[in-house]
RNA sequence: GCGGAAGUGGUGGAACGGCAGACACGCUGGCCUUAGGAGCCAGUGCCCGCAAGGGCGUGAGGGUUCGAAUCCCUCCUUCCGCACCA
């Protein structure tokens, strides 16, 4: 029944390099993937995945995240619904100034050639963007909107002005947020130079206003580790706060209050001393002229050692007495002050009570300098000793000891009593203290948005101006005269910085610093639906249809970054009545890196980059996608193949083959079909079998495991190519579902398989990126006969064939008939049968 | 130190508490080819065996269960985050 050659249709070659850049340039001049923003017929999708920095060169990691999230976009798109999938470009930062600076090249110029060269290395990957929405932070259009913000936060105590010792990168020359400060080695996000502290006039953006909120994730679809992470970074610490007082001695009135805060009130009767971080603004006040001495050498080394030094853990703990005491407020006891750099003056109220009989720290640091040690809280049933280890664990059964009238209570009640002693007495109140800090966004770099504030110089009682909503945008110059030393070139160009006051007409001066470019990156998703708007950040009656964003992707780094800024601003706009929501995105994923070949982080350095666009020329971009795809769960992290992308390129290759060539199977592949009719419902079913778990998948983001099914199918295909089964319905039922399955992940093969069979079908072209995903037929799906599993004593020892849905009863004898089953009970007693339907059998026996 | 994730063939990885190793890569042998970074066939966890078959196997050790890669406990290793936060 094969035909002969002379009929045999001419079929090309499976050439991704000629089909992608066509369909590329067709969906484009169609429009297929400009979404109308106003369409009200169908449901919204909106889907996000973090916008690049333009640094000029897209990498393997970029095409993993983009083209994955393109699949997520286009599956929900044949779901039915209205997807949006914008994208665009974080485009202010450091590597355009510095490569000014080195090269006096403008970083406008730098960074929209970069832009230009991205886009096109962008469109190779086929994804199905929505280039009409681009938003670019750099350009005057949208950062006049980062300014329009933040005069709206000043107007409503969000942004505030403050001196503080800040971290300072000497390399990058510029301040950082705290959280852009990584690691115990205190080291720059972007550089990896190591910190130090100065002490600056900063711009922050009070982000703590909403530290409890963080910790609330209701209706959020988020990643556990994401979700941890921001809750320890919040770090909510619930406890009191206790005044204590300062006692009156030779030197010194008394009666100064030092608040402590402690999470352990049950523990005050055990406070032995008292310590104050270095920076505490009574020391000075508190010091005994004999310990002057002292002291300032304790305060000039403090100052002399580095952040590392200071809070490096395992350093033996120092400090110095201050000569003065206080006055506990629970029991009238005096205890001795002192200063030691192990209390930070930046938590709870930078003082602390020491107890170290429940507080290793504590306890190290009254070993150290011989003071005393106080047991006050035991385990029930026991008393007061010695005390030999540090820091009893909280745990239900402790009890106060040696605690006046509140010994006995256990210590939870403890706490509370004492807590509530204390506030009849107006000493103190129970109290909830954070880690977390306010963001920083003053940056001294040129290359951002500028902050739009003006120092008046005539007049001091106008001092800090912000600049009027009515002159907004505050333009960055054209041409910056970068030096080759660095520094902000901003501070020294008297063009820009010369100016008039607001508020008085006077001289001015204008604010240098720039906006944190993740100012950027903290509303750019309600931009997209509007990046030319002109009288608003954004149209509310779009972000309200739009928003918050369905489905978000990106990497994990920006746990405590982006993504927490990106909720401090949907808080504070709604807040502020600008949106309403309170959280931008409903769905986080964070897919994995892709690592060299060697196992390690890619980078230029190592020498083990993976050039996209080298790939891409080699197999095209939909093996790229899928091998990226394919070669590892999203989330993981794994280690880059080179020739494992060889799998998914010959996948494709025979999904062209069968589809294309279905009666010219290679007579060694096809298997010998007796009965087509059998074998093509066979067929049938595990193609409905595929859809039903390929859409399973899709939801949980499982796109290796979709990828190993399509090739299960296609693999079914090639066995039955060239037989009476490729003249089958069900052929060619499977072949319409596995494009249709293909088409989010490897879209071009897919437009062009689905496209040449609409021609030989001889129906009008429609794109299969608007068809509908198909839904599986369930009694296909059904199961009506086995190969039921037979085990003895947990060990699999046969599989027996019979129809589904068999009893229990109706299993037994035809088990109990197999051969290899007798041979195993040989002798043996049979102590109970399980049955599990439709899994398998376990004869247990003795 | 605290918190999290993860340990499965030579490799990447599959497996609602129920057939461990799907799907690939690589490798071995063979076919085809002027050629191949092409295609096809077969094999490929380890051990014994010609085979049939059997034994052992998911970082280590315990436990729960008829049954554990999966659940629980104790360790070990790797990676990530935080780190004197009172």
């Amino acid at each position: 029944m094969t035909s002969d050659a002379s009929t045999r249709p001419h079929i090309d070659r499976y050439e991704p390099t000629e089909i992608e850049p066509r369909w590329q340039a067709r969906w484009n001049e169609i429009g297929l993937y400009r979404t109308d923003l106003n369409d009200t017929t169908k449901p919204t999708y909106y889907v996000v995945t973090m916008y690049p920095y333009p640094s000029g060169d897209l990498h393997i990691g970029h095409w993993s995240i983009m083209a994955t999230t393109d699949a997520v976009a286009r599956y929900h798109r044949m779901l039915g619904k209205n997807v949006f999938f914008p994208m665009g470009f974080d485009a202010f930062g450091l590597p355009a100034e510095n490569a000014a600076i080195n090269s006096g090249v403008h970083p406008a110029k730098w960074t929209f050639a970069n832009i230009e060269v991205m886009r096109r290395q962008l469109r190779t990957m086929g994804n199905m963007f929505d280039w009409d929405a681009e938003v670019v932070t750099a350009t005057p259009e949208f950062y006049r909107w980062n300014q329009w913000f933040f005069l709206k936060f000043l107007e409503n105590d969000l942004a505030y002005r403050k001196m503080q010792a800040v971290d300072w990168c000497p390399k990058d020359q510029v301040v950082l947020a705290r959280e852009q400060v990584l690691g115990v080695e205190r080291v720059c996000w972007r550089c990896g130079t190591q910190v130090i502290k100065r002490d600056l006039e900063q711009w922050f953006f009070r982000t703590t206003k909403y530290a409890d909120e963080y910790l609330d994730y209701t209706g959020l679809d988020w990643p556990e580790p994401i979700r941890l992470m921001q809750t320890n970074w919040v770090g909510r610490s619930e406890g009191a706060e206790i005044i204590f007082e300062t006692a009156p001695d030779a030197f010194q009135p008394g009666g100064a209050e030092l608040p402590v805060f402690t999470t352990r009130p049950d523990t005050l009767f055990g406070a032995t001393f008292m310590v104050l971080a270095p920076e505490h603004p009574l020391v000075a006040k508190l010091t005994h002229p004999g310990q002057q001495a002292a002291l300032d050498a304790y305060l000039h080394e403090t100052r002399r050692k580095s952040e590392i030094d200071r809070l490096s853990t395992d350093r033996e703990k120092t400090g110095v007495a201050l000569g003065a005491e206080a006055i506990n407020p629970i029991n009238g006891e005096r205890i001795p002050i002192w200063i030691a750099d192990y209390v930070l003056s930046g938590y709870g109220t930078g003082a602390i009570m020491s107890v170290p009989a429940h507080d290793e720290r504590d306890f190290a640091f009254a070993t150290r300098f011989g003071l005393p040690i106080r047991q006050v809280i035991a385990p029930a049933g026991t008393t007061a000793g010695s005390m030999e280890s540090a820091h009893i664990a909280h745990t239900a059964d402790e009890v106060l000891v040696d605690s006046g009238r509140f010994t006995g209570m256990p210590a939870p009640e403890g706490a509370r009593a004492i807590t509530k002693a204390l506030e009849e007495k107006g000493r103190g109140k129970s109290s909830i203290t954070y880690r977390y800090r306010d963001w920083l966004v003053s940056r001294q770099r040129a290359w951002g948005t500028p902050i739009p504030i003006v120092y008046c110089q005539a007049d001091p009682s106008c001092g800090v101006v912000p600049v009027p909503e009515a002159e907004l945008p505050v333009l960055l110059p054209e041409d910056f005269e970068f030096r080759p030393q660095g520094g902000n070139a901003l501070e020294f160009d008297e063009r820009f910085t010369k100016t008039t006051c607001p508020r008085c007409g006077g001289p001015g001066r204008r604010e240098t610093d720039t906006l944190d470019t993740f100012v950027d990156s903290s509303w750019y998703w309600w931009r997209y639906l509007t990046p030319h708007k002109s009288d608003g950040p954004f149209d509310r009656a779009l972000t309200d249809r739009w928003c918050p964003v369905d489905q978000y992707t990106g990497g994990s780094e920006h746990a405590v970054l982006h993504l927490m800024y990106a909720r401090f601003f949907a808080k504070a706009l709604n807040d502020l009545g600008m949106v309403s929501e309170r959280e931008p995105f409903l769905r986080l994923f964070n897919q994995g890196q892709i690592l060299g070949e060697d196992g390690e982080r890619m980078s230029k350095s190592r020498g083990n980059v993976q050039d996209p666009d080298e790939l891409v020329s080699r197999f095209g971009a939909d093996s790229v996608r899928l091998f990226l795809m394919f070669m590892k769960p999203w989330e993981a992290d794994a280690p880059w193949s080179p020739t494992g992308i060889q799998g998914v390129n010959r996948f494709l290759n025979r999904v062209w083959a069968v589809t294309l060539d279905p009666h010219h199977g290679d007579p060694r592949s096809k298997v010998e079909v007796t009965d087509p009719e059998a074998a093509a419902q066979e067929l049938r079913t595990l193609a409905h079998r595929t859809l039903r778990d390929v859409t399973e998948d899709h939801e949980g983001f499982r796109y290796n495991t979709i990828i190993a099914k399509l090739m299960e199918l296609s693999n079914a295909l090639v066995r039955y190519r060239g037989t009476a089964v490729a003249r089958s319905a069900a052929w060619d039922e499977t072949i319409d579902l596995l494009v249709r399955m293909l088409a989010p992940i490897a879209p071009h093969i897919a437009e062009e398989l689905w496209s040449r069979r609409l021609a030989a079908s001889g129906a009008e072209w429609s794109s299969v990126h608007v068809q509908s995903w198909p839904a599986f037929d369930p009694s296909l799906v059904a199961v009506d006969s086995i190969e039921l599993p037979v085990q003895v004593n947990g060990k699999l020892r046969d599989l027996v064939p019979m129809a589904a849905g068999l009893t229990q009863a109706e299993i037994e004898p035809l088990v109990m008939a197999r051969e290899k089953i007798r041979a195993q009970l040989e002798g043996k007693q049979v102590v109970r049968v399980v049955h599990v339907p439709g899994r398998l059998v376990n004869i247990v026996v003795r």
